[in-house]
DNA sequence: TCTCCAGTCTGAGCAGTGTTCAGATTATGA
DNA sequence: TCATAATCTGAACACTGCTCAGACTGGAGA
């Protein structure tokens, strides 16, 4: 089953080889599943045979890391445009609006956001450009956080980075339409609550007069 | 490179092979990922021809699959010691010592959690199994939001999930130690500060009065 | 106690995988 | 124009998941 048809070139170099196997790759992902990709799959939806990637890769992971890296750069897009945008009423609406704009990535773009989590697919360690891309993506939240004027932003920064990825995650893996389902209601519409009510306690936290006191003892 | 000697059995029948083939696989994740993991190596590392396992697991999805749903029992069983505990002084502290224990889970099997939320490793859709136990685990949580009287229990019950989720696979990753070093702090002090603005959020939450008026009108 | 059979295990085999490599082809720049 | 570098092919290797015929054996029924 081609996901693309893989016709054949009549030049004997490609051309755009490496463009075109990264398209192929998170094109079969949002197809198939992650479970689906393999080099020689890929390779033969681009028309290629299967020794060419590694003119391009240096092997699978590297392929993956691309497409991580470049995931995380659309996403920083995505978060600054939200953090940018005029029509703030208050911190906790903008940090209401970047979780939703994370999650809205994760759906948009389900292919890049399955390999951006899954370091093991990655290998981050080793494709150092795929931790810079994913830092600059953090550092947009964190940056955000720290203009709250909150007592922990740090700490506050990981929790709304591991929300938003937990929200995300939940709304790929379809627990979040199941969910929705059990309790009989809209997930676009139990997303959109969970995400204000994010914004709302936000906003409760950063009124809190027991939160500043923790750091002043 | 052998986790565990692959010694030579001196019965022709193992005697209790599923459960050494489970032992062997989760051992296998925790030492070198869950990348490592292959049918054959774990029939390897319990000393057994690659065929061997098929008499007990329908094939790879289903080893995992069963891994996945020990592992739900075992967080179900974590979850519910930490909101039955003594001494609760609010809600927020009951839901802050969850999600603690969510984290603490993770990180005590980190071979189980790595599966329990990767739905391509263990095709739920097929195993029935992992849902239910997935299901039960979440259900901990949901009565747990249930009784704090917020306004919009489901998602705040998601959000948790999310959350504490989140922070788990930020913590296995060592995105945690990574973050907490670029922020010059310690990793479970950060992961404890997070914790704990969670339950003093929560707290807000439902005192809010905002909240409760949303369902009014 | 013997016998038989269902459950367990082996080992060969198939198709598919990641990766390497010698050799064919072609673009590039001197 | 022509050597060189980049690109691509296709065969090869060791590995994988999975199937299957046949070897083994624990235990129930005679």
């Amino acid at each position: 089953m081609e996901v693309n048809g893989s016709r054949k070139r009549e030049t004997y170099h490609h051309g755009a080889l490496r463009e075109e196997l990264v398209e192929a790759c998170v094109r079969l992902i949002e197809a198939e599943g992650i479970a689906a990709v393999s080099l020689r799959r890929v390779a033969r939806e681009a028309g290629v045979s299967p020794g060419a990637p590694y003119h391009h890769f240096a092997d699978r992971a590297a392929l993956l890391s691309a497409i991580s890296a470049r995931g995380f750069e659309l996403l920083t897009q995505d978060l600054l445009g939200a953090v940018g945008r005029r029509g703030t009423t208050s911190g906790g609406d903008e940090v209401a609006r970047t979780v939703a704009a994370y999650v809205a990535f994760a759906r948009r773009q389900p292919g890049h956001f399955q390999v951006m989590f899954r370091p093991e697919l990655s290998e981050p360690e080793k494709h150092p450009a795929v931790q810079e891309a994913g830092d600059a993506a953090l550092q947009v939240l964190t940056e955000l956080v720290g203009r709250l004027g909150v007592a922990d932003p740090h700490a506050l920064g990981l929790t709304l980075w591991a929300t938003g990825h937990g929200l995300a995650a939940l709304a790929l893996d379809g627990l979040l339409t199941q969910k929705a389902e059990t309790w009989d209601t809209d997930p676009d519409d139990l997303l959109a609550r969970a995400v204000g009510q994010i914004g709302r306690s936000v906003d409760a936290l950063t009124g809190l007069p027991g939160e500043t006191r923790q750091h002043e003892a």
